[in-house]
DNA sequence: ATATGGTAAGTAAGTGCATACTTACTTGTG
DNA sequence: CACAAGTAAGTATGCACTTACTTACCATAT
């Protein structure tokens, strides 16, 4: 951080550069989400995200008439990245030529890596569903759940088409987006618990874990070992 | 809540009725585990605490010189939980047995059960783990980690028993406990978005999940299906 | 049985500090 | 030189925790 400064009878007083407002804005915003998620919304304070920007704790009230606002700026922000937009779109085409393989690897490459690099916002998110923030409620739903609701109806589509053994098309999703959202999240918040497990790079994730998915709903064994039970 | 009653010349007094210390500090245990789930350690008061127990603040500090010291005792409660202790001891009698079906579905029963019974609990944790709390990732370690790797541990062993395919055991290990540990935890934090799975019983939803597991361990697609992808 | 005194369970009313937010002012720059 | 970007120094509130006091309960002596 560079300062201006102004050299006056009782010393050296130091300003922050001035900066567009715009840019301004934008670094506090990225300054708070590396904070709300090491700390929480509550367990960060205005002051620390000021003294962190380097500027004065007014600025903040500057850009943000309080601080539930700017926490609304960082969900808002991250609920509309363009790179889930895409992604989305290429997962539909995938889901209408049936391709198996490419739906699920794709909706765990998206996950793993939507996941990687908004860590922060992941955790923030963590955090606002805990302390129980509506609007966490609706990022996760356009998100996670949506994904995981597509995914349901493909699901049931490919065991219309007798390609997948007839399962519950909802606890088989579960499955799926849970074992990729367990990699990805809570691995992480415990990572020094099983670090050996995050080394496996995304991409080679998102195939071992469509392999063990797709292999219990293609195979015969399945059937056959719900009637043994029975 | 029933008070005593004590009529002065300024009207009725209504003051707590007594309690032994002993009986009192659980009540507080109890009422501040709901508190602290529902909205966080910071995120819930000394004060609305005596509120719920009905009693004045300072009762609080009376039993627990700190809040920190309140939300220590919470975690060491749950940490030395003796339901875990019988479970893994069936556990390691089923693993010794090659019962697969009973490992798995234990396993998966064991961990909704847990987080079922001791939801406001597991929401400590995750609020400990977000907060930072080295504590918590002690009694995560324990709980959920040596499940874990006792799991790949099992997986390896009936791997080379040749009953199950040769995947890479950590990777299934953790689809396993990522299918249920996200059903447990993530799907309570977000029961709105996705109540209708939730009704599942929790006997019936380990059988699926084991169902689906071991459907993909046992069968022989598998490997078919990782032929031809390369 | 009954009075009594020590003790533990309870209370009201603070204290001091941290924090979100404000106000009135200053200064650098297009 | 206007005005947006910055500052210092507040205010008000809410919080963890304290203090000084009161009262129910129970064991024991009478």
């Amino acid at each position: 951080m560079t300062f201006n400064k102004k050299t006056t009878e009782i010393g050296e007083i130091r300003t922050a550069p001035r900066m567009a407002a715009e840019d301004r804005r934008q670094q506090i915003l990225d300054i708070a989400v590396r904070l709300f998620s090491q700390k929480g919304f509550r367990g960060t304070t205005t002051k620390e995200i000021a003294l962190a920007a380097g500027v004065n704790e007014a600025i903040i009230f500057r850009h943000f008439a309080t601080k539930e606002e700017l926490y609304r700026a960082i969900i808002d922000q991250n609920a509309s990245s363009e790179q889930i937009m895409t992604l989305e779109k290429e997962l539909d085409k995938a889901m209408e030529e049936s391709d198996d393989r490419r739906v699920f690897e794709m909706v765990a490459y998206q996950m793993l890596d939507f996941h990687g690099v908004n860590d922060s916002a992941m955790r923030v998110m963590m955090y606002s569903a805990l302390e129980g923030h509506e609007l966490a409620e609706i990022v996760f739903r356009t998100h996670i759940t949506e994904m995981f609701k597509k995914l349901a109806g493909y699901i049931k589509k490919r065991t219309k088409d007798g390609v997948f053994q007839s399962v519950d098309e909802m606890t088989a999703a579960r499955s799926f987006v849970g074992m990729v959202f367990y990699h990805a999240i809570v691995g992480k918040f415990y990572g020094k618990c099983s670090r050996d497990l995050l080394d496996l790079d995304n991409r080679e994730a998102a195939v071992r874990f469509t392999d063990i998915f797709l292999a219990s709903m293609t195979n015969l064994s399945f059937n056959l070992n719900k009637a043994k039970r029975k």
